[in-house]
DNA sequence: CACGCTACTCGAACAGCGTTAGAGTGCAAG
DNA sequence: CTTGCACTCTAACGCTGTTCGAGTAGCGTG
């Protein structure tokens, strides 16, 4: 049975997903597959590209089908606000995610669903304009989260550095020296982990909505 | 003369100026310091730690003197506005900079500067929480669009992918697929690159600003 | 001066990486 | 049966980060 390139793709995200970006190697994949490391090389070009690849597969599985248009009735910018939401915890849940999408920028496969998206910006009175850099403002400020996220979790699976409760100790050594800190750290870790992107998220859409044109 | 590691970190940083991320390579790096590769281990324990040290020589840079209080009348907010823009300017200026400071935490040693900004905050009758909200969500925010901004960058020295130019060039091939996306980049095109940075940290900036009780 | 000790540098080598060249295998079409 | 294509393999290249153990220069002490 011959290999496909879709299944190589399908099958380096799920190595990616156990070992993570720096254990991902063309031999390990390989094995995976029941295959030798060159045998790869017939289906897929480079490495860079199958990292491409699972980037782009990556991003299409953080675009459900439910958030393709707003609910009924729905607000425009609670729907921006859903969208973000839902693409962070696909970000974030896939390991190393962030990393991968990193570089990568979207395919031109990616663009008639821009173009999607603009509509429906347009439909609630806001220029293309307006509603592209809405976008991008919203996806870094996901990309930003998920990658800082996804740092903190990696240096807790290696251990060999400032971990979030490691930082904790080390406050309460030092009380005095930083009460502010202290305080705040207190206060975020009440709430759960992604909590903090939540509420963070709400005041950016909160910014977007409130500054351009947007016709009521 | 006896080498020092902060000379060693001085020197990754401008090996990576000159030839970016892929292509830092310890024995080039102890090449420009007219060494052998594994005298470089005497003086720093890891490639990894040296990348640590890297990020935070890069991120101490992005942070100068002028900006560590508000000027006397400027506004909390417009300070913050200003911290942003200049680290963001400092991270797009270094090559790859985003990509180094993306695995890595800030150290131990950045948080007596984080407690003097929250400290500032206090001033303008932020509480600590809020104020450590905010100063992630605009750290996200300026990471992920310098990521982004870096990425593309890179794509155009690669000249292998998807560049705006060339995106550009594509839509006009297809403009009756995408008219509101290629309204939207001619938009975009019409200011500077990073305009459409500046102009969603206002919006973001004003997002915290309008959010939480940030008393009068 | 001679001693050893420490600080520092090096050559040689290892395993592992992405990648290539070329030979081999099976299967479908002529 | 033969040809040719699609696909996989073995072997090897140059490169990477990293380790081992030997070597050297300078210094404080006897």
């Amino acid at each position: 049975m011959a290999l496909t390139s879709e299944e190589i793709v399908r099958e380096a995200v799920a190595l990616l997903d156990d070992v993570g970006l720096e254990a991902l190697t063309l031999r390990a994949l390989a094995d995976r597959l029941g295959v030798k490391a060159p045998t790869l090389y017939w289906h897929v070009a480079d490495k860079r590209t199958l990292l491409d690849l699972m980037a782009a597969r990556i991003l299409a599985d953080a675009e459900p089908e439910g958030l393709r248009r707003p609910e009924p009735g729905e607000s425009l910018w609670d729907w921006v606000h859903r969208r973000a939401e839902a693409s962070y915890e696909a970000l974030v849940a896939r390991r190393d995610g962030p990393l991968v999408l990193a570089g990568n920028r979207p395919s031109i496969a990616a663009l008639p669903h821009i173009e999607g998206i603009l509509a429906v910006f347009g439909d609630h009175g806001v220029a293309p304009v307006e509603a592209l850099l809405a976008l991008t403002v919203v996806g870094n400020y996901v990309m930003g989260s998920a990658l800082e996220h996804q740092a903190e979790q990696r240096r807790a699976l290696e251990g060999d550095l400032v971990t979030d409760s490691e930082l904790a100790t080390y406050l309460r050594g030092h009380v005095d020296d930083f009460p502010l800190l202290i305080t705040a750290m207190r206060g975020v870790h009440g709430v759960g982990p992604h909590e903090g992107f939540r509420r963070g998220l709400r005041m950016v859409v909160a910014g977007l909505a409130a500054a351009p044109r947007a016709g009521p």
